[in-house]
DNA sequence: TGCCAGCTTCCATCATGCGGAAAAAGAAAT
DNA sequence: ATTTCTTTTTCCGCATGATGGAAGCTGGCA
């Protein structure tokens, strides 16, 4: 028995999660040394394990005897979006009433913001975002609060991967820049979309973060017209609400 | 142990993905005792593995005590969508070099066909498909491709709870119709989509299936005015001929 | 309040997964 | 072609960790 207490489980099952966890982590692929070495287990034991991911779908083996993801995550994968969505409705469906302008509710997927859940505003011209839509982390409010969320490394580290393209004329598309709005909305607590994406968008939004679940980020968006400073500061604390609702309705 | 020999690999596992199984076919939340009928697993045992993926963020509880997937899975999902789209980068690449006109491969996320990887026709004019984008089955060539490859009683399922919209004058928007279209697919071994989502846009679309893997579908599209009956002839076998390699290339 | 169905905890049992060691299969160097 | 090294795979006896029957608990319902 190890010295310290691990969180309490099924130990094959845990350690079955971690090696996907680490598949993931490495991307490309990942050979089976590079699993022990990252999760601290004997060599036969993740051979084990990684036999039984395989031949569920789970995990792929490459023609160079690597591993990867497999294909049966992707419905599964599919599947969770869909419930978040669902039960997220109530909540975006409120914020959007109070404030009259769509709200919309997106998750960290690779290395882009999915929308998981939408709220339409009250308003006949109003912004209308698709559910399932992915969008670039740099230029959204979604994804600059998501940036915001993960580490200063980790944001710096996808950032540098990204092609930053100007989309309109107030497109942030300077590295530094950039992290320095991201320094500035972990201050305030929420960020701002002037325009980024789609000239005349006004978008607030804010992280939500529940422990032990993916990234999320809660916005409101419309018109930059009606988009008024008074609007924003009202949706401020609004979406504050909102988020704990979230975080409950989700726990 | 039970009398017949199950699949080899490691026990607690299996029984653990196929409590994330359970969960996925369940849709909207599964209860303990219902997993339990669903494996025949004993109620101590299910509770066990339930804890642990929950924990691990793979499954969560709902306020009724029932269990969904969890959104651990959802970057996992993207995770593996990614690369399944890299694998499936140089099939594409050739298919669209030999016929001139983009190339796109699809799966199946929830009840729509998502683009996982793209190869750009060799025309300026020609039809752009953005990777992650999801599309309606009914009316798009890989949709009833992967419909087709469904079962007819699954299809008819999903049509039902679908709305059928009339995109273009050529959409396809009544049940029976749409089932005889799908008998066809499967007699002829392909789909065609007469622009049904988008004026113009003409469309060959073939299934691919790999055992143990999410349903695929591969297709080629391009302007009607360039997609004339003698191509869509020639893009056939190269389909078939595509998808054989697609399957080396991803088992 | 009392009943019942479904969930959770307990714990003795032993089947199951464990991991050291050695064989096999590739890859790299000679 | 042969050797050497690395990485993967198989083997197998041990004991750890998963198992599931039974008992306790909780929350919903009348």
């Amino acid at each position: 028995m190890p010295v310290e207490q691990r969180a309490a489980g099924v130990q094959s099952v845990q350690r079955a999660l971690d090696i996907l966890e680490v598949a993931e982590a490495a991307g490309g692929g990942c050979s089976i040394s590079a699993m022990a070495a990252a999760t601290g287990l004997p060599l036969p034991t993740i051979h084990r394990l990684v036999q039984t991911l395989t031949a569920r779908g789970y995990l792929r083996q490459l023609p160079d005897r690597r591993y990867c993801l497999g294909s049966r995550l992707v419905p599964l994968g599919a599947g969770a979006n869909a419930l978040l969505g669902e039960r997220a409705a109530p909540v975006l469906r409120e914020l959007a009433d109070g404030l009259g302008e769509s709200a919309n509710l997106a998750v960290l997927a690779g290395e882009r913001a999915e929308y998981v859940a939408q709220a339409p505003g009250v308003y006949s011209m109003r912004t209308f975002t698709e559910v399932g839509r992915r969008v670039p982390l740099y230029c959204t409010g979604v994804g600059k609060a998501l940036l915001s969320a993960l580490g200063d490394d980790e944001a710096r580290a996808i950032l540098r991967r990204s092609t930053l393209s100007t989309h309109t004329a107030t497109t942030i598309v300077e590295l530094d820049a950039l992290l320095d709005e991201l320094a500035a909305i972990r201050a305030r607590g929420y960020a701002f979309d002037e325009g980024e994406m789609e000239v005349g968008v006004r978008c607030v939004a804010m992280p939500v973060s529940v422990p032990g679940m993916a990234p999320m980020a809660l916005s409101v968006s419309g018109p930059a017209v009606r988009m008024s400073d008074d609007l924003t500061g009202r949706a401020a604390p609004a979406l504050v609400r909102a988020c704990a609702a979230l975080a409950t309705a989700l726990t």
